[in-house]
DNA sequence: GCATGATCATGC
DNA sequence: GCATGATCATGC
């Protein structure tokens, strides 16, 4: 949470921390609540459910007038708990070991709601975690036990005024996913250990990611970190906002089709699943979950065959959703080599031109795990399935596709029509992507043109397969 | 065999 | 209806 002073709210209209004068307005009569006890605190959350935090509370005058409100979680905390954090890095509430976060909720195209971006937990200090254990972290003390409130973001709407539209939950990570984000977190700390702060990516991990933070443009200052002179951008640890998601949907409780515990990681889970298929047939594995290949241009097969085979004849992995993983299938030739290059989403002329990279689809895609379920074709002609494996793109070609991306963004804006080819980049081109011929979208130039896609060219898939 | 362009099937 | 992942088609 961000501290009083950064609201810049006098800290004389707050009442003394531990004096609950609750006077909340609306007809609810609320009882007060025990600052030592989590339930307690979050039986008082509850109250706020179906409401915005002004139509609950009287907020002073200096709030009101305030152009800027702060953030949600600050008010919550001041107007609405009556309590005032402590400035040390522990949990908000101390006595009840208690973080409180307040996030925003977005409807997706189902009209469900999702969580409106990542989580941010706490920012990592490079200095300090490579002298910290899983145990001992600061990460662990401020954050295994949370109160979450989703609030519904819409962006005109004041901070004040927003709706807080489900319940709020209360958080164990011992009880969620400790396996896994603890996994996470050593991750991270021995990248930092190894002197690669600066290349710490949020596709390195699952669920636990370290988010950029700040601004994030070329003027924000980098951060010292203890084994190496490069300076390294500041990051937050932060849940991946699909995780979110799923805390949020309560789907954790039923997802289990992977089988992650305590002693099986998400990596082992995965090839666990797999192994049983390595070195069978198409033809054999698609008999088995009775899938019936209708015709050759059934473009989705290899891959709905892969959710097959890793969920046990299911039609869904919700831990890969959970976690961000993007599964994609690659077909080898009989001489080993990938075919086709890979595609990613579709872009707009007009939207590129006044995109930055750090916010771009393309890498928000590309700084991801990848799960690659790879199909060979044998000698003798038959396509066989022969591994998965998880990847995610090294730092040094996330910078190669950032500047294909930046170079596609300069040309667009100039000729929309000529575009980085395969032979600029060893990594990554542009190319048409659409329903057909007729599928254009209009330029900057005020013409039509084919729409567009970024993709990882079918050379650079080949090189990291042959170095994995 | 590769670069480039075109298009299909699917799920939401 | 449309975006998306994937694959097909053509020309050199």
């Amino acid at each position: 949470m961000a501290k009083n002073s950064k609201l810049g709210i006098s800290t004389k209209s707050l009442s003394p921390a531990n004096k609950l004068d609750l006077s909340i307005r609306g007809g609810v009569a609320l009882e007060s609540y025990d600052k030592t006890s989590p339930d307690s605190i979050l039986a008082f959350a509850s109250h706020l459910t179906g409401k915005s935090l002004a139509e609950v509370v009287d907020l002073p005058a200096d709030v009101m007038n305030k152009k800027n409100k702060g953030d949600l979680g600050s008010l919550l905390e001041i107007y609405y708990f009556k309590h005032r954090p402590p400035t040390n890095s522990g949990p908000d509430f101390e006595q009840a070991g208690v973080e409180l976060k307040a996030t925003g909720l977005v409807r997706d195209k189902n009209r469900n709601f999702k969580a409106k971006e990542r989580l941010v937990l706490t920012m990592i200090n490079y200095e300090d975690i490579v002298n910290e254990t899983w145990e001992s972290s600061s990460l662990l003390k401020k954050c295994q036990l949370m109160l979450l409130m989703f609030y519904l973001y819409e962006k005109q709407v004041e901070v004040i005024d927003r709706k807080f539209v489900v319940d709020p939950i209360l958080y164990r990570m011992v009880e969620w996913d400790i396996d896994t984000i603890r996994r996470d977190w050593e991750f991270i700390k021995q990248k930092i250990q190894e002197g690669k702060a600066h290349e710490l990516s949020e596709g390195d991990t699952v669920f636990l990611r370290a988010a950029r933070k700040g601004a994030g443009g070329p003027d924000e200052p980098l951060r010292k970190q203890p084994y190496s002179q490069l300076g390294a951008k500041a990051r937050a640890f932060a849940f991946k906002s699909t995780y979110v998601d799923s805390v949020v949907s309560g789907q954790r409780a039923i997802d289990n089709v992977l089988k992650i515990s305590a002693t099986v990681s998400f990596e082992e889970a995965v090839a666990e699943k797999f192994s049983a298929y390595s070195g069978k047939s198409v033809f054999e594995i698609s008999e088995k979950f009775g899938m019936a290949k209708t015709s050759n241009s059934q473009k989705g097969f290899h891959r709905q065959l892969a959710v097959k085979m890793l969920a046990d004849g299911g039609n869904s992995v919700p831990e890969l959703e959970r976690a961000g993983i993007e599964l994609k299938t690659i077909r080898l030739g009989a001489n080993g080599k990938a075919k086709e290059s890979m595609s990613f989403p579709g872009f707009k002329f007009l939207d590129i031109v006044n995109e930055h990279w750090e916010e771009s689809s393309f890498l928000e895609k590309l700084d991801r795990k990848f799960l690659f379920v790879i199909y060979r074709t044998s000698s003798s002609g038959q396509e066989i399935f022969e591994r998965a494996l998880l990847w995610n793109m090294p730092y040094s070609d996330l910078m190669e596709a950032q500047r294909v991306w930046e170079e596609t963004k300069r040309r667009v804006a100039i000729d929309a029509t000529d575009l980085p080819k395969i032979s600029e980049s060893h990594v990554a081109h542009v190319r048409p992507k659409g329903k057909d011929g007729s599928d254009k979208i209009p330029t900057p130039q005020g013409g039509m043109h084919l729409r567009q896609a970024f993709w990882l060219n079918s050379s650079y898939i080949n090189s990291v397969l042959h170095n994995l």
